[in-house]
Parts: structure tokens; sequence; C-alpha cells
DNA sequence: TAAAGTAGGTACTTAAAAGTAACTAGTGCA
DNA sequence: TGCACTAGTTACTTTTAAGTACCTACTTTA
């Protein structure tokens, strides 16, 4: 990835769009969002598919930006909780707004290939 | 890429998402909202860095999913020129409140170093 | 005559990300 | 006794995306 110096290697939106973008990230802040804190364990069996180890990335990643809050408990056995942070609730109306243009693009897209195929 | 069908797959947001993560390509629309219209050429001068294969492969994207609108003039040599589509624009609000947000945490994580610094 | 510019396309290589499987410690449970 | 649970970690493999380099056809310009 060359990105030469100077242009969208400081670009701070990209670095908000770089949290967001791999696989299950928005999934799994969207369910710490609408269910609440939830555990290791729990959150893995509802983003469901996805493995311990990219799950364990995300959350680090998601901790390092200070979007996700991590509560460790070191009893037997351990217990962690996962929470969306302050920063995290910032991005709300972002995602809401993002949303409701998604949702808009794919009933515009499904009507139109409704629209074509009864032609 | 596992993600089993149900879950992300189908999520709108993702779907949206998935047009702006790769790298370049919010530089584009960043470009074409800014400049206004651009030549081919004139966008890869602007863009900075990037090759001919991926700007062809994010514009055949972005003009795939309606953002970008493509000119095309079979003059010799052929004219090219990209716009804005009105999908694109649809974006800009939310582009804004992600700007506001991504510039808001720059400049709190910078002060925050700087003080870190000082101690 | 040859280079440069037009808008890409194609083949190949490389690097990053994701997936898979096995492993950890300490306890509860059958 | 041995498996399951907790929350991961580690090593290894595979997939995907991106980068590099070279190619096209036609014209203008030096």
């Amino acid at each position: 990835m060359a990105s030469p110096a100077g242009t969208r290697n400081e670009c701070p939106i990209d670095a908000v769009l770089r949290l967001l973008m791999g696989p299950w990230t928005t999934y799994i802040l969207y369910i710490l969002r609408t269910q609440g804190p939830r555990r290791f364990g729990e959150l893995k069996r509802e983003v469901g598919g996805i493995s311990a180890k990219v799950l364990t990335e995300r959350l680090r990643m998601l901790e390092e930006a200070r979007l996700v809050h991590r509560d460790y408990q070191a009893t037997i056995p351990p217990q962690v909780t996962y929470s969306l942070a302050p920063r995290g609730a910032e991005l709300n109306p972002m995602l809401d707004a993002l949303k409701d243009i998604a949702l808009r693009w794919q009933k515009e897209d499904s009507q139109a290939a409704a629209k074509q195929a009864a032609e």
C-alpha cells in the first residue's frame, strides 16, 4: 500500500473509516449499541461465524481507538465485558444517517430490479 | 472471508462502507466533490501515487454503485470525464459529519499526546 | 522519426488480512 | 478421570487486495 505521505495518510476521515471497514466491525458495534454490554463469548456467539482470533483483533483495535471499553474481572474463570465507550456513542448519529441512506438505496435498487424483471 | 449468510452479508450499512473503505476511494470522492468533474488523467495526477489500474477499479466500482457518473466522448484521443452523481452527493452530509468527528478526535488525541509529553 | 499524451487492459508479484486448528490455566460437573 | 467452560494466544495456511510493469491505438508535437 504505497499511499505517499501528504495524501490519504493524514486524512482524518480515512483514519476513522479504517476502524470501521474490516469484516465484522460494524456488526460488533451494532450489537454493543443495541444489545448493551456483552461478554467475549456472548459476542462471539451473536456475531456468528467470527473466529476468536479476529474478534480479539477487532476488540483490541476498537479499545485502542477508545470506541469500546474493556472490563476485565480476574475471577476464575475470568470474566471480560465489552461495552460501547463514549466515543463509540459519538458515532451513533453518523451511523444512523448512513443506515438511512443505505436502506433507501437498497430499496431503490430492489424496486428498480423488480421493474426490470416485469418488463 | 467466511461471513455466513444472514449476518453481515445482508447488512446495508456494510454494503455502503465496502464502497468507501479501500485506499484512495474517499480521496477520489473528495476531489470530485470539491474540485468538480475531472478527467481520468487529471484525477490520477491529483490523487498522486495511485496506479491507473486501481484508479480504474475504483471508478468502475463507484460508477456501478451510481455514486459517480462516467461521460465517454469517443474523440481521438478519447475524453472521459468523471463527475459526482446524485447518489454521491447524498453522502455529503454523512461525510461532513464524519469529518467533524474525525477532526475532533484527532485534536483531542494530539492534545492528550502533548499533555503526556509535558509531564 | 520518435516521444508524449489519451484511457485504460493484462499479467505477474507481493504483502496484508483473514481463516483454521491447536494450545493455555484453573475450576465445575458427571 | 476427563470433558467443558472461561478468554484468549500462537503457528500455519489461504485468500484477497494492491502494486509494478508493460501493452494497446491513434494523434499531436518537437
